[in-house]
DNA sequence: CTCTCGATGCGCT
DNA sequence: GCGCATCGAGAGA
């Protein structure tokens, strides 16, 4: 399949964000290929959007969502877990998407054993779960999704706007209008979102 | 099924 | 020190 080029992540993170459901994230780990359709993605849009990282500004942790579209940005939350981002519009501009969810389509054998004792749809419903089913840690961050043979995003069949759901993000709340806005996309009907 | 709560590292105040 | 873009175990219904 096609990979997705710089272009596809060099827009209005809100586009990237609904354009990214439907997409197959793939992780090439011992030889193998590991992934499935991106069912439910978190945009996270600049400095005035007080949820982004990078809201505070340029750090060592931000740089990334500053740098150019299409760079793994993932970073390591509650001391147990990572989170993967996808780092969109143009350079100089921090924002991102983040991958909160997967239907588990390539590696089930080994995606299995990285997560034990757990049902094929509790593998990657989540987006510490879908990191430690695809061996997604911070060697990757930074890394560019367009050039990179370790992770990446291949194209797959579009999801129509009837089987789009928005809501607020997860774990976000207040009243500046970013805080309340509907930047969570997923697919309404999959088995596979972090909650229903 | 739902809810509550603790684990745990690190970036920033 | 504090507070996380989280998860899973355990208790109750």
């Amino acid at each position: 399949m096609k990979r997705l080029e710089r272009a596809f992540y060099a827009r209005e993170t809100l586009t990237v964000a609904r354009q990214l459901l439907g997409q197959r994230l793939l992780r090439l780990l011992d030889g193998q290929r590991l992934g499935g359709r991106i069912v439910e993605v978190e945009a996270y849009i600049g400095q005035e959007d007080r949820a982004c990282h990078a809201a505070r500004g340029h750090t060592p942790r931000t740089a990334v969502m500053f740098g150019p579209p299409g760079t793994a940005y993932v970073y390591f939350i509650y001391g147990l877990y990572h989170c993967l981002n996808v780092v969109t519009e143009a350079e100089g501009f921090p924002a991102a998407v983040l991958i909160r969810a997967l239907e588990p389509l390539e590696g089930l054998p080994l995606m299995r054993r990285r997560r034990p004792g757990r049902a094929d749809h509790e593998l990657a419903n989540g987006p510490g779960k879908l990191c430690r089913a695809l061996g997604i840690g911070r060697e990757l961050n930074g890394l560019d999704l367009v050039s990179s043979d370790v992770l990446f995003i291949e194209e797959d069949a579009p999801i129509a706007d009837e089987a789009v759901q928005t809501t607020p993000r997860v774990g976000v709340r207040g009243d500046a209008p970013a805080l309340a806005a509907p930047w969570r996309f997923l697919i309404a009907d999959s088995p596979f979102l972090s909650r229903r």
